[in-house]
DNA sequence: AACGTAATGTTATAATATAACATATTTTAA
DNA sequence: TTAAAATATGTTATATTATAACATTACGTT
């Protein structure tokens, strides 16, 4: 009976709050921080929280920033391969929806190398920044 | 008469031949250890070498990785968008030459997003472990 | 030559992340 | 249902990656 499938324990529980919460993407210390009041007590926790919660897909890193967010997604389980838009004057990110793994397998089958997955970080401005500028 | 266009000074060169001669992507101490026996002491002199490097499209960094590679392309100048191909077998690393600017262009445009640059990190099986597994 | 800019050298420290180990909790399966 | 296995926790210490601050030196421009 693994209905353990879903269930989150108390510190990974904790961290995915903070992440889901929050408007931009944080710092792993940022986490810490915030998560103080709530028991845990030294990086290391939330970094385990952190592994488990990217290796399921609910949180993604932003591998440029070092920073994580949660992901809005029904279902990023693969939690491999993720796409964002990062906005250069605001620091919003979203992730992109559209699939494009099948266009990188296809570019990566091109020189002969199998595509597994991807981290794409795209850099702009976003559309609020835009009309307020 | 600026020719201090293409002018590298010596701690730049220095860290940009190290990187030429590797094979993979290196870090930014393990370029700091190499780089000892000529006159580079300590971790900011490397650092502020890969700046420049950088800002003048020489060199790349891999985020995911926290590792800089030399530049092969004829003309990166912008030091912006970067696309690799990361073998998670051998870490073999090797530029998307294609140009995907223009797909990510679109891509953003389509939910109102300037695109301003990218990085992209693809992770597979390069041709070479395909062949040898 | 004198000024402004960029690069250097050096020490210290900040920010990000993991090692190691003891303990506790949960899951699985005999 | 309980013992073994697997997973998560708590804690301290430390490794890794990167920048701050400041004094000095080299270099291009006028």
């Amino acid at each position: 009976m693994s209905e353990a499938l879903n269930t989150l324990t108390k510190n990974q529980q904790t961290v995915l709050d903070i992440l889901e919460s929050a408007k931009e993407p944080l710092k792993a210390y940022a986490i810490l921080f915030d998560t103080q009041k709530k028991g845990i007590k030294a990086p290391l926790q939330v970094y385990r929280a952190l592994d488990k919660l990217i290796e399921i897909g609910k949180v993604h890193k932003i591998e440029s920033k070092n920073s994580y967010i949660a992901c809005k997604h029904k279902s990023c389980d693969a939690g491999t391969s993720t796409s964002f838009l990062i906005c250069e004057m605001c620091d919003l990110v979203t992730e992109l929806k559209k699939n494009v793994s099948s266009y990188f397998s296809k570019q990566s089958a091109e020189v002969n190398f199998s595509y597994s997955k991807h981290n794409l970080e795209i850099y702009g401005i976003c559309s609020n920044c835009k009309r307020n500028n």
